[in-house]
DNA sequence: GAGGTGACTGCGA
DNA sequence: CTCGCAGCCACCT
C-alpha cells in the first residue's frame, strides 16, 4: 500500500467510475472506509484540478443526485453538458434514473 | 501544534 | 413538504 492520501483514494474511485454511470460522495466515502466523512470526498474533489490524470468530478453526484459540485465547474453548465454528453440525463440540475444508472464502488469493486 | 475550512449526510421540527 | 442543525475527518495556513 503505497502512500496514497485520501485525495489519491478518492481521484482513483472517481476515474472507475464507468461512463453514463454517476456515484455518490457518501458511496465513495464509504468504499473508502470513511463514510462519515463524506466531506472528505468532496473536499478532496476541490483539488480534482491539481490532479493528472484530471478527475470525471462530473460523475460525483450528492446522495440525492444533485449536481451540487456544479458550481465549482467552469462555466456550471459544463457538469450538466459533460454528464448529457456520456448518455446521462439530467435535468433541474440533478441526475435522471439517478438510482439506475447509480454506480456503487463498494459493490462494483466489492471484495 | 492549533485553528479553520468544506463539491456531504441524516435526523428533527 | 421544506428548513435548520450537528457530526464527521483530512488538508491547508
Amino acid at each position: 500500500m503505497p502512500d496514497l492520501n485520501f485525495y489519491d483514494m478518492v481521484y482513483q474511485v472517481a476515474r472507475l467510475i464507468p461512463p453514463g454511470r454517476v456515484t455518490s460522495y457518501g458511496a465513495i466515502a464509504n468504499y473508502l472506509g470513511t463514510k462519515g466523512s463524506s466531506r472528505m470526498v468532496g473536499y478532496a474533489m476541490g483539488s480534482c484540478g491539481a490532479a493528472k490524470p484530471p478527475v470525471p468530478a462530473h460523475r460525483v453526484v450528492n446522495s440525492q443526485g444533485l449536481l451540487t459540485g456544479k458550481f465549482h465547474f467552469r462555466p456550471h453548465s459544463l457538469m450538466q453538458q459533460l454528464l448529457e454528453n456520456e448518455g446521462v440525463k439530467v435535468e433541474d440540475d440533478k441526475v435522471v434514473d439517478f438510482k439506475k444508472i447509480f454506480w456503487d464502488p463498494a459493490v462494483e469493486l466489492a471484495m
